[in-house]
DNA sequence: TTGTGTTTTACGACCTC
DNA sequence: GAGGTCGTAAAACACAA
């Protein structure tokens, strides 16, 4: 009888603790105890579940970053075999152009900062690890190593690389 | 039977209306 | 002042060893 008349109402007022006492022949301090312990059950309850919904919404964002973790190693593979690709490239068109716009060390392409490079576009960094600013890397003018644009976009687009 | 963990009941302190 | 929450003690109960 106390657990459907909480469950109508969950606060409990005079009139309805006397008649509730009555009818149970409870003193109407037992029945204001009860109502305040079962609130106190309720509200326990609620926690519970409530945790355990943040709870479900923590591991699926774990999970989440997990996989944009692995998404990051596998982009970070690929954008090094497009640089030795690149250097690869940048080293044929020195050649066959016998350009004076770039120095090779330790395997990746070192280009001087001056204005006057035959580079005739972006910027200078030292690519990959240990590298001044990994996130730039040097895009240089296509035409300078005689290759046509389009088969450099091609290129790019096979390592999965658009071109800004 | 007994030790231990859980649930229920009751109370005091404090807060709000 | 009545009735609320919160924290806690004690009794009652459940259950494995």
């Amino acid at each position: 009888m106390l657990e459907l008349s909480f469950r109508e109402e969950r606060k409990l007022e005079t009139g309805r603790k006397v008649h509730l006492a009555s009818e149970l022949g409870l003193d109407p301090k037992q029945v204001a105890v009860w109502f305040q312990n079962r609130r106190a059950r309720h509200k326990s309850k609620l926690l519970e579940e409530e945790f355990a919904k943040l709870k479900q919404a923590h591991d699926a964002a774990i999970l989440h970053k997990c996989h944009l973790e692995n998404e990051v190693l596998r982009l970070k593979e690929r954008l090094v075999v497009a640089e030795d690709e690149l250097t690869r490239l940048r080293s044929a068109g020195n050649h066959a152009v016998s350009g004076d716009g770039g120095d090779v060390m330790g395997g990746r392409v070192v280009c001087s900062a001056s204005p006057s490079s035959s580079f005739s576009t972006g910027t200078c960094q030292q690519p990959g690890v240990g590298g001044v600013d990994d996130d730039l890397i040097y895009v240089p003018d296509v035409t300078d190593f005689g290759y046509s644009d389009n088969s450099v976009v091609e290129w790019f687009s096979l390592y999965g690389l658009g071109l800004m």
